[in-house]
DNA sequence: CGTTTCATTGAGTCCTTTCAATAGTTGTGG
DNA sequence: CCACAACTATTGAAAGGACTCAATGAAACG
């Protein structure tokens, strides 16, 4: 797709390239955040928000993928969540992010006004439904969350890779945008022993890595028995 | 105080002895929820509301505690959060609870529809504002718990500490209403390490246990080093 | 094609769990 | 009020799982 590229520089912009906007379609809420939203480019590891800014967006992907952090006092990171390509982030946030973010691969990301979504939730309630909708969806993803860190180093691969498989367009194989870092880091382990668990599940039949960024699917059962 | 008591047996009206309402007060929201609430009392171990039931209120701890939980596909339980005094619980639910709740001692439950406060909230802008809000306490509690669980034993006892130290009544010292399993279910631990740490903890001088409910914060400093 | 980064694998250590025994607490009935 | 039972909490010893440190291998980049 053709873009119109712009650079920004400016304090409360959002950093990337900005390209034009498409049409609007669906529910009154789509229809919003399609005339609000401004795409923007980001390419790898460039941030699109820092932990305790404003938030004066909120963001849903377009394309790529995204992940969010925190930094912890000791200097770990905790990978939140990652967001792929038409999920939403950073819609819980009040006055400021309780998180930051940052492109995972170059990705295009739609960069939506807080302040006009809101106001327009006052007079729309199918608007107001969405967001705390929205705001729902992450509750319960962090939830799952909290059940992921309790599983051992096993499980919490296993499940890691269904919950991705989930999200993939094909059917039984994966293209994991992240390195093995960010997934050690989503999923509190170190990156030694998600190798280590990924080969364990190889050798046990329940995937195929014919590298280390595609991952094929092959017994769910196994996976399942695991990922609980 | 005085209670008028009434049993109850039926589908989706909430277990436990009704009391009589108590005066509004304050903002709207506070006077809406104390006129729609009633108020429940429930004993120790008894069930408020179950995983998969329709949500059809949510619920506001007058006194007493109570845990949230779910109940993991291989038996383990993981509770999600202890509810003190004045904390609300089950806003986020949408159309069924995604948790169990119940008292960990005796306990009083302000139970509220959440249909009239919903449909108030349309109308209202402080009391959709006061929903919205109620949410976003409830997921940064969620994401805090996640950071907890990427934590030592010694850390997330630690923590757990300092966390219950903040809600008490009194400065320095908490009188835990939960057993240990209780809390080895919240940190994703066994009670064995729970205790385990609790001694090293007085060990070290940062805490005194004059019995397994009672603590007494002595360090803070050596707390919070391994709290973060 | 060399350099750099990323991923895998191995060996040993440390931390948490498991299993087991003991101690303390609570509640009940004689 | 005491004795017993049942439950809860603590402590110890051994096993298991994840981490650390270190080396090797593979892929990406210039």
């Amino acid at each position: 797709m053709l873009m119109e590229t712009v650079r920004f520089g400016l304090q409360g912009v959002p950093r990337g390239r900005i390209s034009i906007a498409r049409p609007a379609s669906g529910t009154s809420f789509n229809r919003l955040i399609e005339s609000v939203g401004v795409p923007v480019a980001y390419s790898r590891d460039v941030e699109i928000c820092g932990e305790g800014e404003p938030s004066e967006y909120f963001y849903k992907v377009i394309s790529g993928a995204v992940r969010t952090y925190k930094i912890l006092v000791d200097g770990r990171r905790q990978i939140c969540a990652f967001n792929m390509r038409s999920e939403y982030f950073g819609v819980e946030s009040e006055n400021t992010h309780g998180f930051s973010a940052d492109a995972i691969a170059d990705s295009r990301v739609l960069v939506i006004k807080r302040s006009v979504v809101l106001a327009e939730a006052e007079l729309d309630t199918e608007v107001a439904r969405q967001i705390r909708s929205l705001m729902i969806d992450e509750l319960k993803r962090a939830q799952s969350h909290v059940l992921l860190l309790i599983k051992t180093a096993k499980e919490r691969v296993a499940a890691f890779l269904l919950e991705m498989a989930a999200r993939a367009p094909a059917k039984g194989e994966v293209e994991l945008p992240m390195c093995r870092q960010d997934i050690a880091d989503y999923l509190g382990l170190t990156i030694e022993t998600v190798s280590r668990m990924l080969a364990d599940l190889e050798r046990k039949g329940a995937i195929s890595l014919p590298n280390s960024r595609r991952v094929i699917l092959r017994d769910r059962e196994i996976l399942a028995a695991h990922g609980g």
